[in-house]
DNA sequence: CGTGCAGTTGAGCAAATTCAACGCTTGTGG
DNA sequence: CCACAAGCGTTGAATTTGCTCAACTGCACG
């Protein structure tokens, strides 16, 4: 069902950011008893309205979240990367879709399981909180995202998914301008521009134009505010 | 330290929205074991960065939530009603500030002590978590605000304070123009525009400054989006 | 070789911000 | 009681930022 190399390298591929320690439990879990799914480019993992009966984590690849307005914007939630969980969203409705955005593999777990491990287990009922609470801290930063500058919010975005996607100063980026643009609450042309400015200024290269180089950090940092 | 009327008061001001019944056995305890505290207008209820170690329910007034940025901005995170329950961000430290925007009164529990009931009822444990869920839907939602125009902003914002206060088509604001504005992302000359062209446009009256009618729902929620 | 998709670039435009002035209310001190 | 300052809100004019619309490039794929 799943090779236990390959789960290896999807956690070990996540360092810092979320310290691991709380989660080691229920990870473990999830990958005990997780079943693997896999997914092509833009396949859809579930759409809002549906029941949220399972957790995800995502093992290879990339998965973004979203949801579209009456007129037809789309905002996009999160980007999820090896390692991370998402699919809780509390209640029993998801309030967005999650789709990949490459090739993606997923472990899988029935949310009722982790449910009846967490009534008997404190432990796990804390780590689902704690999961949650980490939720919300990335949607409120995505907040104070989204009332800064085109500059500001394309300089955040780069140095979060620097952070994020190991590899030195050299980024590729998974996501076309216009997930970043939906991402950003921008316009896949400011996007476009920016990055481009971006260049002029040798804050960073763009060798191609999901691969990009980032040459200087400070810069970037400062136009974060 | 409070009399019971007070609270039974506070709760049974707020409906709907958040359907109780989950919420009952840990508002109980947050009213059986909380002391009261009142604050001043502007008076800070807790700083960012400060150890989050109380958990606090609005009994009457409100009380926002907010962070500054480096070059000034300030982002404001929610507004807490009577009723609500605001202070858990998950992590041992506050992510955002919090003050009193009007006169108010709040029940402050410490959080051990209910760690320490969570640790043998399950039941507040998955209260906790249901909770935290809500707030982050919550900011989901303050999300989808932020993408939209000034219009759509306003709009929304003033069916979700009528949604909140009581009383009928008559909502009377608590809190300053550029408290709305710090909320909607908006400059308050904006918020002021956009709410004379409402009025203009008979979709609300202007009776006071913050004394808002609601002439036409059907307007501001197609505006909504 | 043509078609389609992703990305870039330019020109004009619209929305919201900035800067500035002004009115109204409230509170304070002479 | 009046004068005046301070805070809040509104309004106008100029400016800026990012968006819309449109054209064009490079590249992958049939």
């Amino acid at each position: 069902m799943l090779t236990q190399t390959t789960i290896q390298n999807g956690t070990s591929l996540r360092p810092a950011r979320f310290s691991a320690p709380a989660l080691l439990l229920f990870g473990e879990t999830i990958e005990l008893m997780g079943a693997s799914m896999s997914f092509g480019r833009n396949a859809e993992v579930y759409g809002e309205d549906e029941p949220a009966d399972y957790l995800y984590k995502v093992v290879s690849g990339t998965v973004r979240t979203y949801k579209v307005l009456a007129d037809g914007r789309r905002q996009i939630g999160a980007f999820y990367m090896p390692g991370d969980i998402f699919g809780l969203e509390s209640s029993d409705q998801h309030t967005f879709s999650a789709e990949a955005v490459t090739e993606s593999k997923v472990l899988v777990i029935k949310r009722s399981t982790i449910a009846a491990l967490a009534e008997r287990d404190i432990d796990v009922a804390r780590q689902l909180w704690i999961l949650t609470g980490r939720e919300l801290r990335r949607v409120q930063d995505h907040i104070l995202l989204l009332i800064k500058t085109a500059q500001e919010r394309v300089a955040a975005f780069l140095l979060e998914m620097a952070e994020r996607l190991p590899a030195g100063d050299r980024v590729e980026l998974p996501m076309s301008r216009q997930d970043i643009a939906d991402y950003l609450g921008l316009t896949i042309e400011t996007v476009s521009r920016t990055f481009t400015h971006l260049e002029n200024t040798a804050a960073i290269g763009l060798p191609s134009s999901r691969g990009i180089v980032l040459r200087n950090r400070n810069a970037l940092g400062r136009l974060n505010g």
